[in-house]
DNA sequence: TATTGTTATACTCTATAACTATA
DNA sequence: TATAGTTATAGAGTATAACAATA
């Protein structure tokens, strides 16, 4: 039981952790009563990084899940009045997804929202930790150098993140 | 846009590294076609660590879910005849979960799985990375030494975790 | 009354497939 | 034909609430 499989191990430990964070983090939200789930506040603060309205494929891309699934997310943002969808002239089959200003007002509250969900996460590191982990996320999210595994890509919504 | 946040461009890979570790172990379990879910996987994997068979509740609490959540998933790991539902003649509320042989032999594939898929998503790390990785997971898993967030713990289903 | 697990129900998230309208 | 987004559908995952059996 002293562990043959390392890697196994911190992939049971990624998976709970995961768990976790989506856990407190719908906490978080529900508490502010803004009227947005998790996935929609991730779509909004993508949103933000973008220095003009990107189109629902680039939202898909970004968040590495297929273009049906941003459709259903900003239908409940523009629902709430957060976002707001802009034909493209240039390409009429293309549409853009524009922040509203109550949709800027509401990304202030997520960050509050995510700092504090972030600082319940991650109590238990100290400074030092948090910087470590940090360097090792980057690595993990944005590092992957090459398709790790050659094996039939099936389905995957895109891996070329950021 | 330098970040004045830290931790919450923290918590932003953190998610963002949550749904992939997600969608990576969905992909490697569906191309081992055992007809077992993620969360029943997690179930399955958690069973394995318990001296004698624990109770639902026992179940729940680790899984760190609500115990009706819990019946759902042994609902699905019987009828695949992994798991056994057995009355706790000492208590007869208590239904306590059994690997059965079939279960046991799944667990062997799930390692595999868990391998494999913890292998894609380490990939860009080193040796020293991983190692780092895991006692940082350990810590944010196991760790936190009381509860750090004091505002009315709502319906967290279980959070001393272990 | 408190505990254990369940039935009933609902919602979020995301996938695939087929369709529409462009290009 | 290829691209962009959609309608339709389905399934996983999990929550709350009300309830039954037991303690």
């Amino acid at each position: 039981m002293t562990a043959p499989d390392p890697d196994g191990l911190l992939a049971e430990q990624l998976l709970r952790l995961t768990r976790r964070v989506h856990r407190i983090q719908k906490r978080h939200l529900e508490r502010r009563e803004l009227g947005i789930t998790p996935a929609q506040s991730r779509l909004l603060r993508t949103l933000a990084h973008y220095g003009s309205p990107p189109r629902m494929a680039d939202l898909a891309e970004r968040l590495e899940v297929v273009p049906r699934a941003v459709t259903t997310l900003v239908d409940g943002l523009e629902a709430h009045g957060k976002v707001r969808r802009v034909p493209d002239p240039a390409n009429r089959r293309v549409i853009r997804i524009e922040l509203t200003d109550e949709g800027r007002e509401t990304l202030r509250e997520l960050r509050a929202a995510r700092r504090a969900a972030a600082s319940e996460i991650l109590a238990p590191l100290g400074e030092r930790e948090r910087e470590q982990l940090g360097d090792l996320l980057n690595t993990l999210v944005d590092g992957p150098p090459g398709p790790p595994c050659e094996e039939g890509a099936a389905q995957r919504p895109g891996n070329g993140g950021n």
